[in-house]
DNA sequence: AGCAAATTTGCAATAATGTTGCAGGTTTTG
DNA sequence: CAAAACCTGCAACATTATTGCAAATTTGCT
């Protein structure tokens, strides 16, 4: 069965134009993608709202996850593995780069452990890198 | 001298009223504060306008440095050791509760390096935890 | 295949968030 | 104290996000 289908059907969403082209823009891309990226893709010109609607349907399925960035930017990327219900266990470091602005899932890197203050009690955290990617650095 | 002028004029800011109130607002605010939390405040009803040229300011001069987080908000909080103009040398983790919701900065918690794979240079990381903060434990 | 129920979409309206130019006011400098 | 530099608020505008509802699509069932 087709990858697409696969994941829509597992996580039991009804198959529709919409969130086979935006599964499809994930599928396809190695890095994270913003709302707007989805919005101005020529192929998909789906409602705004749509646009809206099906990214959060996916996060909540754990299909794709956010991004933190300390611009104001939200980014959004496939889980490798696919994730539970809401709860995510993307636990990965994400790259993005200065140079052509992509972030990458660094799906092979894992966020280390720190030993938080007394009192404190992890469950879950982000780690985001900057700097240059490995594709701009080849370039140079 | 008095704290906030110290600041102020250590960054060669005019001393004005909407610039005094915010600074005073990080200083006594343990945690990050929001956009909104600033607006918000009762004492203090600046223009958004001021209260977005305000933040920018003290970010530009290294006052405050903005946190990421993966839902859209944008936080800010004093720097702890003053930085360089433009420099931000804030690498320490950030604390998110689950339970109040706090963003509390942990300088003492330093972002430790990440083994990147091969062509990734990095130069600057983020790292976000989220959980119980030490507050919310105690009250348990 | 065909039909009813459930789900999804697009539109419209509205809200929230962020930006810019400019006139008037405040702060700083000397 | 006056001039210059800087800051603030207003207004207008741009962008981004949310909600309700009717029409359209998809699904489950026979």
């Amino acid at each position: 069965m087709d990858q697409l289908l696969d994941i829509l059907k597992r996580n039991r969403l009804s198959v529709t134009d919409g969130r086979k082209k935006i599964l499809e823009m994930f599928l396809k891309t190695p890095g994270a993608l913003a709302h707007a990226d989805i919005e101005k893709y020529t192929d998909a010109a789906f409602d705004r709202v749509t646009v809206y609607r099906t990214l959060q349907t996916f996060v909540d399925k754990g299909i794709i996850h956010n991004i933190p960035t300390s611009d104001n930017a939200i980014l959004y990327a496939l889980c490798k593995e696919e994730c539970a219900d809401g709860h995510h266990h993307d636990n990965h470091v994400h790259f993005i780069c200065d140079t052509c602005g992509q972030t990458t899932c660094l799906d092979e890197v894992t966020i280390p452990e720190v030993k938080l203050p007394k009192g404190f009690r992890p469950q879950f955290s982000e780690m985001v890198v900057k700097g240059i990617c490995a594709a701009c650095q080849a370039k140079q």
